[in-house]
DNA sequence: ACCAGATGTTGCC
DNA sequence: TGGCAACCCTCTGG
């Protein structure tokens, strides 16, 4: 399906009007290019050419102008449709500039552009025809010469734009040192501190001569059971229960939140009153494992049965309803402390509350806790210091509190980052160590024991640099690893496996910046940001688009017994169900719970086991 | 087969 | 400071 999508990006062959009004509005990229021999250099060899043969061929989209003058810019290369000559076409044609100005200052070349020539000269005589380009223009640069997208399953980039992987100019994707292996470029810990008690510990993971005492990583590595279209909208959040090991909580941008027994697959329920948009966390109550703490962008904090879906609001941030989106407060981050029975809460304008649990009431004044008008995505209190309190948000910060004393700019340490930070989290057993994911492609390891808290003890090139339709990227750690090492995050970009472009879900240990396993399965071509280890089996939770996904180790008896996966495909769409009934929440609800036991789906195609891993110590890519 | 639309962050003016 | 356009390896329904 992924790859049907991409060949139809590839056909889409343009023609694009050039008018020096282009160049006035400002639409030249910013970034210069790199010297044009590096860039063809780097350039790689377009795979599985004969795949596209007629998209060559095609006809050019066309419009009709009478005015102005209008001349057309023959691609050669189009017409030709011999694979060898497709070849020649990327390796030899020049890349062009429309503004010539700028090619003469920066290199002085002279381009062989038949159309651009006719085009200077008009502009002597004061005209501006438009030329319609028949050539390959880039739809990220809107040059010609290349053509940014997908080659089959392999994505080619802009050579005009810096790394999309790695930030930095002078290369590609496709040549970036970070794609090869993740564990180069990444800062080493820094020893700084004097010995205590966890040193010990710490020290044998990074003194290999020291047998370690951590046992080899157990990766759930092959799809066990699924429900496609469990949401109606995509998934923001899972949250596994605390004691019952086959509940699965998870929250979507619709506002709905599923309790999913995934050993009774079938077995669903979505709770779709609780909230009327984004669901941006969850947590259940250390109290009563049969409540539901939920943060949403509708401004409230829920707290729900489980069992029943009975909802009643703890807080409202906006009871006067939408008066516009400068008054209107969304929640984000939360997290809940059971030493204080308090319930954090952070919303998109900086600000901090909190509710009490014991009587549902707000305590105290919100605080200010990040830039003014920023949004705070992440709290999280560590595990074994109730004082500590960890947020992060949209000003850059990841920033750690003492909650005694919560005042404006009153934070103990500011975890300065490149961009937006999408998540911090202390580690899950000593709470030494901070795992941040940012949009700058970097996972943090901030390491309060090794290092010290003004710069990250490591940055890890990742990528997760997400599209803005996508819920955020969070690097999760594993609750059950006692070296506090391992953590799982998707991935962004694709990789072309087997002729199939895949997302995996990527587990890297962070310790040493090294992948130690990307998990995909081929019938999985959405991209999976909501990854969950649980916290005593051996399971993976990934939320992807609207589908959940529970992963088990491939060797896992049980599983060899079974020898089926159980997958659930969900049917009827949103609309159907809306003309059903418009206004009725619970027949919606009622409707969803009746999951169409079928293998067919968009993105799921077979029952049979076809998960794939690649396990690997060096290296990501081939 | 193709398109529109939902949507958030960023940097520039 | 606020308005605006660019970003441009998504996903879905119509």
């Amino acid at each position: 399906m992924g790859m049907c999508k991409n060949i139809i990006n590839l056909k889409r062959r343009r023609a694009v009007i050039h008018s020096r009004g282009d160049q006035a509005a400002g639409r030249a990229p910013r970034i210069l290019p790199p010297p044009l021999n590096n860039v063809l250099a780097l350039y790689p060899q377009p795979p599985e050419k004969a795949q596209f043969r007629k998209t060559l061929n095609m006809a050019p989209t066309t419009r009709s102008l009478s005015f102005p003058r209008v001349i057309v810019e023959k691609d050669t290369d189009s017409e030709h449709s011999s694979s060898e000559e497709e070849e020649e076409d990327d390796d030899e044609e020049p890349i062009e500039d429309e503004d010539e100005d700028e090619d003469e200052d920066e290199n002085g070349k002279s381009f062989e552009n038949e159309g651009q020539r006719i085009e200077e000269d008009s502009n002597k005589k004061g005209k501006a025809p438009i030329t319609l380009s028949l050539k390959k223009v880039c739809k990220v640069c809107k040059r010609t010469g290349h053509e940014a997208g997908f080659k089959g399953a392999t994505y080619i980039d802009c050579p005009m734009k810096p790394c999309f992987l790695c930030k930095m100019p002078g290369h590609t994707t496709m040549t970036c040192p970070h794609r090869v292996a993740t564990e180069f470029g990444v800062i080493p810990a820094s020893h700084k501190n004097t010995r205590n008690a966890l040193l010990y510990v710490f020290e044998r993971q990074f003194k290999p001569h020291i047998p370690p005492i951590k046992p080899a990583y157990v990766i759930p590595d092959q799809v066990n059971c699924a429900v496609i279209r469990y949401h109606s909208r995509r998934v923001t959040c899972l949250e596994f229960h605390p004691t019952n090991n086959r509940l699965l909580l998870s929250g979507d941008k619709k506002g709905q939140v599923g309790v999913w027994d995934y050993d009774k697959v079938h077995e669903k329920v979505v709770y779709g009153n609780i909230h009327s948009c984004i669901v941006n966390n969850m947590r259940f109550s250390p109290t009563n494992d049969g409540m539901i703490y939920a943060a949403s962008s509708d401004g409230t904090i829920s707290c729900t049965d489980m069992e029943t879906g009975i909802s009643s609001p703890l807080m409202n941030l906006n009871p006067d309803g939408w008066q516009g989106p400068n008054s209107w407060r969304m929640l984000y981050g939360m997290d809940i402390n059971p030493e204080k029975h308090t319930v954090f809460v952070a919303d998109n304008f900086g600000f901090l509350y909190l509710v009490d649990t014991r009587s549902n009431n707000r305590s105290g004044q919100a605080v200010l806790i990040h830039k003014k008008g920023s949004k705070v995505v992440g709290l999280h209190c560590n595990p074994l210091q109730p004082d500590l309190l960890l947020s992060c948000g949209n000003d850059h910060f990841a920033r750690i509190w003492d909650i005694r004393r919560l005042v404006v700019g009153s934070s103990l340490y500011d975890l300065a980052h490149r961009r937006v930070v999408n998540s911090a989290y202390f580690s899950p057993i000593s709470g030494c160590k901070i795992l941040t994911t940012s949009q700058d492609n970097r996972i943090r390891v901030w390491d309060s024991i090794f290092g010290n808290l003004h710069s990250p003890s490591r940055e890890i090139v990742h990528s997760h640099d997400f599209n803005r339709h996508l819920t955020p990227f969070r690097a999760e750690w594993d609750p059950k690893d006692p070296s506090e090492s391992l953590a799982v995050i998707g991935r962004y970009i694709s990789e072309n496996y087997n002729g199939i472009a895949l997302h995996p879900i990527d587990f890297i240990d962070v310790s040493t910046g090294q992948l130690v396993a990307e998990v995909m399965d081929p019938n999985i071509t959405t991209i999976s940001p909501v990854n969950k280890l649980h916290p005593r089996d051996d399971v993976l939770a990934s939320g992807s688009s609207r589908s959940l996904f529970i992963w088990r180790p491939k060797d896992d008896h049980e599983l060899v017994e079974q020898d089926e996966r159980k997958i659930v495909i969900c049917t009827g769409t949103e609309k159907k169900r809306k003309h059903k009934s418009k206004n009725d929440e619970s027949e919606d609800d009622s409707d969803v719970n009746k999951p169409t036991p079928t293998s067919k789906g968009k993105n799921f195609k077979s029952r049979k086991p076809s998960t794939e891993i690649r396990k690997s110590s060096q290296k990501m890519k081939r």
